[in-house]
DNA sequence: AATTTGACAGCGA
DNA sequence: GTCGCTGCCAAAT
Protein backbone atom coordinates (compact mmCIF):
# COMPACT_ATOMS: atom_id res chain seq x y z
CA UNK A 1 0.00 0.00 0.00
CA UNK A 2 1.25 3.08 -1.17
CA UNK A 3 1.89 6.05 1.66
CA UNK A 4 -1.01 8.05 -0.35
CA UNK A 5 -3.41 5.26 0.08
CA UNK A 6 -2.34 5.37 3.19
CA UNK A 7 -3.76 8.73 3.29
CA UNK A 8 -7.10 8.06 1.76
CA UNK A 9 -7.71 5.62 3.91
CA UNK A 10 -7.10 7.41 7.11
CA UNK A 11 -8.35 10.29 6.41
CA UNK A 12 -11.90 8.99 4.93
CA UNK A 13 -12.73 7.68 8.31
CA UNK A 14 -12.90 11.02 10.07
CA UNK A 15 -16.73 11.79 11.03
CA UNK A 16 -18.66 14.90 10.19
CA UNK A 17 -18.11 17.27 12.70
CA UNK A 18 -14.72 16.08 13.45
CA UNK A 19 -11.37 16.94 12.23
CA UNK A 20 -7.93 15.44 12.30
CA UNK A 21 -4.42 16.85 12.13
CA UNK A 22 -1.76 16.63 9.68
CA UNK A 23 0.60 15.46 12.40
CA UNK A 24 -2.20 12.99 13.29
CA UNK A 25 -2.58 11.09 9.98
CA UNK A 26 1.32 11.46 9.48
CA UNK A 27 2.07 9.54 12.63
CA UNK A 28 -0.51 6.59 12.48
CA UNK A 29 -0.12 6.39 8.18
CA UNK A 30 3.75 5.97 9.61
CA UNK A 31 5.18 8.29 7.51
CA UNK A 32 7.70 10.74 8.85
CA UNK A 33 7.40 13.77 7.17
CA UNK A 34 3.35 15.35 7.23
CA UNK A 35 3.92 17.55 4.16
CA UNK A 36 3.45 14.33 2.24
CA UNK A 37 -0.02 14.39 3.39
CA UNK A 38 -0.92 17.35 1.56
CA UNK A 39 0.87 16.47 -1.22
CA UNK A 40 -1.30 13.42 -1.64
CA UNK A 41 -4.83 14.95 -1.06
CA UNK A 42 -3.42 18.15 -3.21
CA UNK A 43 -2.81 15.35 -5.92
CA UNK A 44 -5.77 13.20 -5.74
CA UNK A 45 -8.27 15.30 -4.77
CA UNK A 46 -11.60 13.71 -4.78
CA UNK A 47 -14.27 15.14 -2.26
CA UNK A 48 -16.74 12.17 -2.68
CA UNK A 49 -14.83 9.90 -0.44
CA UNK A 50 -11.31 12.11 0.98
CA UNK A 51 -13.28 14.88 3.78
CA UNK A 52 -9.75 16.37 3.08
CA UNK A 53 -11.84 19.76 4.29
CA UNK A 54 -11.59 17.72 7.85
CA UNK A 55 -7.55 17.84 8.08
CA UNK A 56 -5.99 20.52 9.95
CA UNK A 57 -2.81 21.97 11.13
CA UNK A 58 -1.59 20.78 14.57
CA UNK A 59 -2.35 24.15 16.24
CA UNK A 60 -6.20 24.11 14.67
CA UNK A 61 -5.30 26.51 12.02
CA UNK A 62 -5.78 25.65 8.27
CA UNK A 63 -3.53 24.38 6.14
CA UNK A 64 -2.77 27.17 2.89
CA UNK A 65 -3.53 25.66 0.15
CA UNK A 66 -6.73 23.83 -0.03
CA UNK A 67 -7.79 23.48 -3.49
CA UNK A 68 -11.81 23.85 -3.15
CA UNK A 69 -12.28 27.15 -2.83
CA UNK A 70 -9.70 28.17 -0.14
CA UNK A 71 -9.59 28.10 3.59
CA UNK A 72 -13.10 30.58 3.62
CA UNK A 73 -14.67 27.10 1.88
CA UNK A 74 -12.73 24.96 4.15
CA UNK A 75 -13.74 26.54 7.47
CA UNK A 76 -17.79 27.03 5.85
CA UNK A 77 -17.97 23.33 5.44
CA UNK A 78 -16.92 22.71 8.87
CA UNK A 79 -18.88 25.10 10.00
CA UNK A 80 -21.74 23.69 8.87
CA UNK A 81 -20.70 20.16 10.16
CA UNK A 82 -20.67 21.42 13.77
CA UNK A 83 -17.11 22.35 14.05
CA UNK A 84 -16.90 24.47 16.94
CA UNK A 85 -14.32 27.48 16.55
CA UNK A 86 -12.04 29.45 19.41
CA UNK A 87 -11.98 32.03 16.59
CA UNK A 88 -12.37 33.33 12.93
CA UNK A 89 -8.91 30.98 12.52
CA UNK A 90 -9.15 28.39 15.06
CA UNK A 91 -10.69 25.18 15.34
CA UNK A 92 -11.30 23.76 18.30
CA UNK A 93 -9.34 21.02 18.78
CA UNK A 94 -10.46 20.32 22.36
CA UNK A 95 -13.58 19.65 21.90
CA UNK A 96 -13.10 18.78 17.30
CA UNK A 97 -10.49 16.84 17.49
CA UNK A 98 -11.05 13.18 16.03
CA UNK A 99 -9.44 10.38 18.56
CA UNK A 100 -9.10 7.46 16.36
CA UNK A 101 -11.08 4.41 18.36
CA UNK A 102 -8.52 1.76 19.72
CA UNK A 103 -9.56 -0.81 17.39
CA UNK A 104 -9.71 1.16 14.13
CA UNK A 105 -5.81 1.72 14.70
CA UNK A 106 -5.14 -1.14 14.68
CA UNK A 107 -7.01 -2.01 11.87
CA UNK A 108 -5.39 0.63 10.03
CA UNK A 109 -1.78 -0.30 11.28
CA UNK A 110 -2.27 -3.88 9.90
CA UNK A 111 -3.76 -3.22 6.71
CA UNK A 112 -0.48 -0.42 6.24
CA UNK A 113 1.78 -3.01 6.51
CA UNK A 114 0.81 -4.67 3.00
C1' DA B 1 18.52 8.32 -12.25
C1' DA B 2 18.65 13.24 -10.49
C1' DT B 3 16.13 17.39 -9.39
C1' DT B 4 12.22 19.95 -7.96
C1' DT B 5 8.39 20.93 -5.19
C1' DG B 6 5.08 21.08 -1.62
C1' DA B 7 -2.15 21.28 2.22
C1' DC B 8 3.73 20.95 7.91
C1' DA B 9 6.06 20.66 12.62
C1' DG B 10 9.53 21.83 15.98
C1' DC B 11 12.90 24.70 17.80
C1' DG B 12 15.89 28.66 18.75
C1' DA B 13 16.31 33.71 18.80
C1' DG C 1 3.67 35.51 20.02
C1' DT C 2 6.32 35.86 15.44
C1' DC C 3 10.14 34.87 12.07
C1' DG C 4 13.35 32.03 9.92
C1' DC C 5 15.68 27.60 9.42
C1' DT C 6 15.79 22.72 9.18
C1' DG C 7 14.22 18.12 8.70
C1' DC C 8 13.82 14.95 4.82
C1' DC C 9 9.08 11.95 2.11
C1' DA C 10 7.00 10.76 -2.17
C1' DA C 11 5.48 11.81 -6.90
C1' DA C 12 6.08 14.01 -11.09
C1' DT C 13 9.15 15.62 -14.62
Amino acid sequence: MTPFEKVYKLVSFVPKGKVITYKKVAEIAGIKDVRVIGFALNKNKNPKKIPCHRVVKSDGTFATGYAFGGKRAQKQKLINEGVKFLNPETVDLKRSLFKVPFNLEIYLRVIFLR
